[in-house]
DNA sequence: CGAAATCTTGATTGAATTCAATCTAAGTGG
DNA sequence: CCACTTAGATTGAATTCAATCAAGATTTCG
């Protein structure tokens, strides 16, 4: 029973139509198109935003560092998100490569340019800000609130809803997905062990990135989600 | 010597000034005030957003809450905050009075309307958003990987950085500053003694709601912020 | 293949939570 | 005005969940 659960995260598809680019618009200013090496950073926490980016093939991380070095990736972007884009005139994030990738480079002051004339463009920019204010603030929740099992399977359950493939593939490392979820890779491991012994998932092909979701309802057991009204 | 600290989050000013709607704005749609007790609710979770709401007087506390009670406070308003505002028909908080408050109520709609017809309305308004998801980004690094003190401390910046007088006050109870930072009350209190014994801080009037910072720049070092560049 | 990186698992530690008293301030009503 | 109650804050002791420390196991890649 592969039974698809609803949750209030939604698959933020951040395609380029909710610019209301598509069409004409992409002509007008000229996508161009870049390729990362995995771990190679795309742009830094405090660089001059030039760009605003689109994964066309890979996967980002954007993330904040403490001078110790303790790092928060605050998201993770995948094929068709929208990233980079900024109110200010700088990047409040560094972003990398989290494997090969493939982004679109848009200049940033072309979509203002647009967004100051046409309502409609401008909406969306507003509505994409929004749903991204929204993830931070489901995520705060998390990591302020929720335990490691909590945490893991909230993961699992937005990865799923977000790829929409029948199986949940990471790029991304143990290390990632803890700083992500604000634990430890160590934490982050035995958990995904023991999800695996309770038979709520399976690792693929013994790749430890390709996992198989058995049972999502009884995944989401183990997130406890928000309730309708206090 | 009272060095006053600049960081990296902002006062957060969000005046109306900011929609660009002082002036004749205010007439058009016709601002109305509404007073709220003490911990009475101003919308909740889920239900349909109506008005955008700007503090007169007073503290509002937005939070979200998971089944079993536990709960996630993802932003405090003081005087001159704008909250509420949502890009969907919903609001993602519920939205409490910390203490007796005053607030002005703008119809959502009206501000839409001139949003549609006016890019520096609509600017502001985008402008605003990504004020909010700045903090909630900087809150992230504080939730997923900030220690006890170092919650604390930044906290009490925040504070004072906000209210901008010579002395902070904490209009919340330690609860609510717990479920802000993503800890224990008993634990906020412990680090607020141990910041008084070490002569960081000072409670005054005997009122625990009431402090001075005596050496901001101490308290600083007791938060680690992130660096300029990884 | 061998080396390096990543992941898993075990043992131990520790920071923050939980549990449990006080303590203090602010009301309340006789 | 003062006992009495109540809500909130502090402090201490015990507990716990996740972090840290430490090997191995597994995978990746030159």
């Amino acid at each position: 029973m592969f039974v698809r659960i609803t949750t209030d995260r939604r698959p933020q598809p951040n395609t380029l139509d909710e610019f209301g680019l598509a069409g004409t618009f992409n002509r007008i200013i000229g996508l161009s198109e870049f390729k990362y090496r995995k771990d190679t950073e795309i742009f830094g926490e405090k660089e001059p935003a030039v760009y605003v980016y689109q994964v066309k093939h890979g996967a980002v991380r954007s993330y904040k560092l403490l001078s110790d070095g303790r790092r928060q990736i605050a998201a993770f972007h995948l094929v068709g998100d929208i990233f980079g884009i900024e109110n200010g005139n700088t990047h409040r994030f560094t972003a990398e490569a989290v494997v090969e990738t493939v982004a679109r480079l848009i200049k940033r002051e072309s979509i203002q340019l647009v967004a100051a004339r046409d309502a409609v463009v401008s909406h969306n920019l507003l509505s994409m800000t929004t749903r991204n204010l929204e993830h931070a603030e489901n995520h705060m929740l998390l990591l302020g609130r929720k335990t490691a099992v909590e945490r893991v399977a909230a993961f699992l359950l937005e990865m799923d809803c977000r790829t929409g493939a029948d199986n949940v593939s990471l790029p991304m490392t143990r290390r990632d997905i803890a700083d992500y979820l604000g634990l430890t890779l160590e934490t982050v491991s035995r958990v995904l062990s023991s999800l695996r012994k309770a038979g709520v998932l399976t690792f693929l092909d013994g790749d430890q990135r390709e996992i198989m979701l058995n049972d999502r309802s009884r995944l989401a057991d183990f997130d406890r989600q928000e309730p309708a009204r206090p």
